[in-house]
DNA sequence: CATGAATGAGGCTTCATTCAT
DNA sequence: GATGAATGAAGCCTCATTCAT
């Protein structure tokens, strides 16, 4: 049974005032989780934050990690998206990149939560940050191999390559939004920009 | 107050047995993080696996965040020592890099469990985390810097590019250590450091 | 700010079930604190007298400590009541403290453990204690003060007499009531009246 | 079996170096229970203060119950010697009345913690605590009853007097040295000694 | 005599979860 | 659907006490 599909193990709300409740403590576990942390974090406190009563929760989620889970999977669609739109006018896959990251940096420093809910994902349940990760990384390769075959880019193993730019990304996104207050410094921006092509170009 | 001042927060044994429990503990500590990770570990599971009593934790640590802390304090010192001892006898950086690399996955695959109580440390101290890796990234940024002096490599913003470098350490040790059982695939390394080697080299 | 501001922490019951358990809470206290004191009692000890469940107790006070103030806050005004209402119908000063003190001697005997807590309550929290006497003080100093501007005592720097006569009314409590099974001896009431009256008295 | 003859429950030291541990000791607890209190303060905290390790602690006493006892003895000892002292040469009862009160609140002021571990006292071993009083109460008794006999203070009950003069010192204790960092306010003193004179001039 | 490491019972407190209303 | 009181297992931590050195 992959991930996935656990997502949704109670029945969905059927009423507008149900679908309300539901989004409230989707919000609230995502500023909860964010900022103090996914164990330190107690249910009540989610009610708490949503302004529903503790009883409430379990109408649609079946625990904490059943919550997180639906979170992460919303977070990396949306994720997914974000990027998408963002690089689909790009003339080329280096430009493509180029506005990849920018649009990945942006969204980090927009949900700064929801970028750490991802990572603790990584100590509640392996398997549903693996398939974070993985799903992110089979898009990105599938994009590597067509710049490759376009000859677009230089030959690497696209996982490979895949795993490494998402490791860029990551330390970036960790260094200069996480750990700062500020956007990410444009001078910054071009120097890991200019690292990446360096090693994407072909020679 | 910098981390490190919080490291020790009890009086250090000064009997033998008293640092051998010491140890002990540290060893459990390590091993249950890892596997378990560091919030399902109870103190008793730790002392448990030490041998000891539950009341003898508290000698030692004044809670589990202390022994965390010193855990994380005491990886990193042994893995910068090990990186520079690998990179030592380099002919020159790019050699440097591709040591350091092949030393740092090495010490991943070895310490699968002190690399994920790193990782975790991020959720329980934000200070210890981003201390452990400023620390890193200190020392990274004055090898690139003298070799970018040398003209061994090309010029960068030497940080921009120790994150960037320590990012793909990162996910690479995830992806192709943490997530696989076998050794990193030595295809893999060498296109992870042509990589590398490409954004590296003078123009 | 005041001790009284930290009476409650916790926001109060709603139904009448929580307002029936706190009921049952403060009174499994009260004879817990009396009887065996208020250190050598256990929240367990609590909840097993009031018929509930450990964690219930935190539903309605944060600590034992938290019950002790809400308690003590109770007995002051109780107390402060029951002399006031004693002390009504007297034609004069002389008359009322006479009242006044049987009032409170009585309380005592019927208040046994009430009147062990707040004498320990000294040693769990100052500023509640000093705050139980203050209180008490105050109201006893008006009393005296209007006694002395109409003439029917003689003067006194009023807070020095309330403190006089405070102190014999607790000693006098503690050796003939709380140290004996049988009532205050009416000698016994009389003698520490007669003493109590020539002080008062006007020459 | 009286509450003396549990004083004494480990053979006293016999070396020099041994009777000094055991002064500090129960100097040690005496500030230990005095400032933070009887209960809060743990076997280790004493032995701390003292300067030695935990184990030394049951070389002298058995237990801190014992190191209590042993500490109220001595106190009551002492307090009794001062006012014996204090009223030795006083022409008449009501002079070494003001003498005995203005050393019993000097004794207080010079004896803060101590005054507080008698108080305390009460909530662990009520026997201790009666048996300091009813010892005071004792000697005070005796010099009272031959006032009443040379007729030099009014007829009493001289016990029921006697606890009425005992509560009035504790109180004005409380009142106006524990809780005041200064000195007793000569008039303060004066006022309560004009009121306790007119309970015991004969009339 | 003094040391200090080790013990483990026991208290405090949290919190996921249930359920009657 | 929503409420909030009640539950009790489980984790954290303290500390009186012992004992080998």
């Amino acid at each position: 049974m992959s991930y996935i599909d656990q997502v949704q193990d109670i029945s969905q709300p059927v009423t507008d005032r149900g679908m309300a409740t539901k989004k409230k403590l989707l919000e609230a576990a995502d500023g909860c989780f964010g900022q103090r942390g996914f164990f330190p974090t107690s249910i009540v406190d989610i009610t708490r934050e949503a302004g529903v009563a503790p009883g409430t929760f379990y109408n649609y989620f079946s625990s904490k990690e059943a919550i997180l889970r639906e979170l992460v999977h919303n977070l990396n669609h949306k994720l997914r998206k974000a990027t998408a739109i963002a690089i689909e006018g790009a003339p080329n896959r280096l430009e493509a990149e180029r506005a990849g990251f920018r649009a990945f940096l942006e969204w980090v420093r927009n949900h700064r939560n929801s970028y750490r809910v991802v990572r603790q994902s990584e100590f509640v349940d392996k398997e549903m940050f693996r398939w974070y990760y993985r799903k992110l990384g089979e898009g990105y390769v599938q994009g590597l191999q067509a710049a490759m075959d376009a000859g677009e880019v230089a030959h690497y193993n696209p996982e490979v390559l895949a795993y490494c730019l998402m490791g860029i990304g990551d330390f970036m996104g960790m260094r200069y939004v996480l750990w700062q207050e500020e956007e990410v410094p444009e001078d910054v921006f071009e120097e890991m920009m200019r690292f990446i092509l360096s090693g994407l170009e072909r020679r």
